[in-house]
DNA sequence: CTTAATTGGATATATTTTATCCGGATATAG
DNA sequence: CTATATCCGGATAAAATATATCCAATTAAG
């Protein structure tokens, strides 16, 4: 089970945009640069985040990417149900209902308690990453950072949104 | 982020297994046959139960497999753990030190705060999962069957371990 | 001792998911 | 109007997962 690599990018991704002025915006090529991973396929990820209405675009020269709501209403769990999509890890096939033992299907009126375990384990897995905001890890960013290394991004940041 | 279907076999098969009598076994082709699903792939899967000390087996004619330990010192993490691996879904590449503004790596003392608020919200999914033993599954299960589904289930496994 | 049933392990194939690339659409500036 | 920068979305390649196959090793029963 494995969380794909967009979910790491767009999350970091989103802090930086989260420093940018009012209406910038940043291309996907200087935040690839920024990050130094592939463009093409952070391009990607971008647009299932703008999809998802995280993240706002505008097309042309001078466009780019900014972020489309507060910092505190984006949780990591938005991110997640953007990149990875909002499936649930634990598929229940209901296979109590197979075989020579196999329930009937009217039978099956509650969930399967294994179903049931599994969706509970990752409801709470969803709720804490639901809790956690980008304004919050923001902060905490913030505070164990050095202030040389934050003024460094905000100056580079103000040099890509011109 | 998908759970490979084998976490879902498995854990029904424990329960199957859990009410054998003492030292007797069960066949993967038995087993496979209970729930309809693909013997080869099922064998695979019992392997990986067995290498993880979950679940025993006996080689030979009329040997098969059994549990490996009481059903109250199995919990669906011994069973995830097996099967789909230990590996975080969240992997932290440290693209903090990348790019322009990357921080140099002897700076990195404290975990990167995204992959702190991913690996926090895992650990209490694996939590979840520690706290849910295949008994109080069972037990939850009894309640909701009715008594012939149990018996049919009982007379099968006498059947099948012989 | 021979035969049948079974796990063990390696390997091959199909399907799905993840990652990357490319051509076209759109907007800005000169 | 042309050149350039940028997003958009479909096509392609690589990797992981799921499934099937084969044969050797092991054990029990006749």
């Amino acid at each position: 089970m494995q969380l794909g690599k967009g979910v790491e990018w767009t999350t970091h991704i989103c802090t930086v945009l989260a420093i940018l002025p009012e209406q910038a915006g940043i291309s996907v090529d200087a935040l690839a640069e920024f990050f130094e991973v592939p463009s093409a396929y952070l391009a990607k990820q971008m647009q299932l985040l703008r999809r998802a209405g995280i993240v706002a675009s505008v097309r042309g020269k001078g466009g780019g990417y900014r972020l489309a709501r507060a910092v505190d209403a984006i949780s990591l769990l938005d991110i997640v149900n953007a990149i990875d999509g909002p499936t649930p890890a634990f598929r229940c096939t209901e296979i109590r209902q197979n075989g020579p033992c196999g329930l009937k299907r009217e039978d099956c009126t509650k969930p399967c308690e294994i179903a049931a375990a599994f969706s509970a384990a990752e409801q709470v897995y969803r709720d804490a990453l639901a809790a956690k905001s980008l304004a919050s890890i923001m902060q905490e960013a913030a505070m164990n950072s050095s202030p040389e290394h934050l003024l460094g991004i905000a100056q580079w940041v103000g040099r890509e949104a011109g």
